[in-house]
DNA sequence: GTCTATAACGTGATAGAC
DNA sequence: GTCTATCACGTTATAGAC
């Protein structure tokens, strides 16, 4: 007679998920995940070579769920509605997922072979019509931005003005720059 | 003749930037820092009531570094070269001093309170002409680069463009508000 | 291959003796 | 102020049952 699994990766992704998102990223540990799994912590590692590599593949889900939020945000949208579209479904993810959200830009240390990162970037640089530094920089802003507010660093009354502020100037040089929107 | 303390608030806050600087964040501990200090690590909870009571510190004297950096970068300054100056004196800061840069945005989490801080949006005020908003964009997007940049977001052919074309954006819109340089 | 049990280690933190 | 001793916890690795 065998063990049955009692778990796999994708059980053990979705319990961390679910942990991280009510609990906070500092909950999540290997002794909770297996607690919450129904066995020992040391079980995780047939599973998953280490605590990294569950991080890793979590900031590769965490990246595919921004990229579905923001491209069902921008469904059927072009030009300028569909960067500010762009643009607030990105906040809204980061400011309402926000240990998910750290998990997509600080962890997958070398994205570049991921295609989740890879994917994310391609879409910002297809709305903003293959203009790279363009895309960087809007990216550069709304990352930002999600950060520092995420940190309470704008107060609530300036934040929107900001917002709207930093994504009108970066439209605005879009469209000087000759790429028509 | 008195008996010199063996450590103070300020050798320990010393202690841990050292720690840091060489060795990284996450080889901080209470422990580490009496070893360095030559002393137990329990001694340290008569200096600082826990370890986030150290990170706190950390954190203001971080952005007091930041802050003369900026400061001594703007020296003489005024108008664009003075606002190029703050941004790549700021990049320059972010990118040479991850670990402590990280202490200055992600640290206090009200930092409302704390002079550094402040003084920190205070400068960006300044610079920008008391212009709230574009004070808040700009910071947003000068550390949503330097955050991106530092966890390999950006082709290093691609950084450069994508830092001078934010902030041309920015200062343009700036210009055009009628905020004169 | 999957799981259990256990051990060794580092961590933040506290209590009490000197 | 500093020490020793101790706690509860998370991490990691190994040995072994099925």
């Amino acid at each position: 007679m065998s063990f049955p699994p009692k778990t796999d990766r994708e059980a053990i992704l979705g319990t961390a998920l679910a942990i991280i998102e009510t609990q906070g990223w500092s909950a999540l540990s290997m002794r909770a995940l297996g607690r919450t799994l129904g066995l020992r912590a040391s079980s995780l590692y047939h599973h998953f070579p280490d605590r990294n590599a569950i991080e890793e593949a979590l900031g590769s889900k965490a990246s595919g769920s921004l990229l579905l939020a923001l491209k069902s945000a921008c469904l059927g949208l072009i030009g300028g509605p569909r960067i500010h579209a762009l643009a607030e479904a990105y906040i809204d993810f980061a400011l309402n997922n926000q240990a998910l959200y750290n998990l997509v830009t600080t962890l997958p240390r070398s994205d570049e072979n991921k295609p989740e990162g890879k994917a994310l970037r391609d879409f910002f640089l297809e709305t903003l019509n293959g203009d790279t530094s363009a895309a960087g920089a809007l990216w550069a802003f709304l990352h930002g931005y999600a950060s520092l507010h995420s940190s309470g660093r704008f107060d609530t009354t300036n934040a929107t003005e900001v917002f709207e502020r930093g994504l009108s100037a970066i439209v605005t040089d879009l469209v000087k720059k000759k790429n028509i929107l």
